[in-house]
DNA sequence: GCAAAAGTGTTTGGGATACACCCATGC
DNA sequence: GCATGGGTGTATCCCAAACACTTTTGC
């Protein structure tokens, strides 16, 4: 194109929030730097993205590193999430971060690689960088798709009860929902259906176990809530 | 980080999906390639992104430069779409886009510096790149942001009339609305106010101008279609 | 008076909200 | 039998959708 002058890039890094309920309440994964700068503070995980791999296929490799967990495999949904490029934001230097955003239900990281801990999203500790602004981001954006897509789906294991869903839903959104409401609703978008399996757990009536009959992201007909 | 050896970053580069309505119809801004790769095709205006500037500010500085357009004072919205980077888009090596989608209704392109021509999303032209897909994922995002925002006012001059806006959310949307159903919605979202002065055009009764109480952003309490 | 766009109301159906009690189980 | 979470129904209100005629102007 036009420029004349040797041309710099940006250093590109990725970076991934990955949520997962625990105790029915919403969590991010987050790493504890061994390096500087941010030495001993926590990040989200990522890293370089180089020439030649996507933004994705880096984060995955990644992540996979410096976590032992695979986004691709490990996460039940994931998208891209916003490019952060302002130049201060690494002391390093001018870098611009890619950003994805995941959803799993059983993600275990490897603490033989780092200390790996799930932060519950009221209750964070200070982070690195701008992370805690793209945690914070991601948290809005996700509960957006909670309410125009099935995404809750991420959360929960294959069978479920309708306790859980809901618990999943009031866990992202951050408050209750009312019980008979929740369920005439959801069940009239028509998304699951009922199995034969009970869960029977504790000191009362067992519940019923249900299961999504599409595992695609899909949007929804009418906006929950 | 972990990467000992020598870090290459992708290039990186924006690009700019500018939307501005055109007799009744949803325009495009394509400019014609100058140079190599894809010369005389069609292509988003856009550059490279280099370290120590913000993506916006690239492309600021890039789109008044090739097309005289300014996305910051001539563009009544713009917002960060997507980053594109598969790694075959660019002929020339991988370049990652930082795209952004804007909106205006006074758009003059300064045809003294290149080809820039406005073409209906219905009708568009063969694109270089990635770029055709890249314009359906704005014109996609832009349906959403209209249905949940008050961004059409980034179509509308100050003063406009229910006809004018009712059009843009038709020509945005690809579909008609019905005419009472449509104003009785609108107003009652309570974002506009009459003004006393009318517009008289044609042998026809002359329509009331209306006009945006708030200048900015906002989201829809209920939302839009 | 006629062509052309502006402007205006009512009916109906469905979904959102609010709200309280019985059911099945383990101990 | 009691504590615990699972499961269910109804009344009201508001909004979405469908639908056709009158008004004001220029010529």
């Amino acid at each position: 194109m036009q420029y004349k002058t040797p041309y710099t890039p940006p250093t590109v890094t990725v970076d991934a929030v990955m949520f997962q309920l625990i105790d029915n309440a919403l969590n991010v994964a987050l790493i504890q730097r061994s390096t500087e700068p941010f030495k001993g503070e926590w990040a989200l995980p990522g890293g370089y993205a180089p020439q030649g791999e996507t933004t994705l296929q880096a984060l995955e490799r990644i992540v996979l590193h410096k976590a032992g967990v695979s986004i691709l495999n490990d996460l039940s949904y994931i998208e891209q999430l916003y490019t952060f490029d302002s130049v201060a934001r690494d002391p390093r230097g001018h870098a611009v971060a890619v950003t994805y955003m995941g959803c799993g239900q059983n993600i275990h990281p490897d603490q033989a690689k780092a200390v790996v801990t799930f932060f519950p999203v009221n209750n964070l500790p200070p982070m690195a960088y701008d992370h805690a602004e793209i945690v914070k981001y991601a948290h809005n954006r996700l509960i957006a798709k909670l309410t125009y897509t099935n995404a809750v789906y991420a959360f929960l294991p294959q069978y479920f009860t309708l306790a859980e869903l809901q618990t999943a839903y009031e866990a992202v959104f951050g408050y209750e929902l009312d019980k008979r409401n929740f369920r005439k609703k959801f069940l009239s978008l028509g998304l699951t259906e009922e199995t034969d399996q009970m869960r029977r757990e504790g000191a009362h009536r067992p519940a019923r176990l249900h299961r999504f009959k599409s595992p695609d992201l899909e949007v929804l007909s009418r906006s929950f809530d």
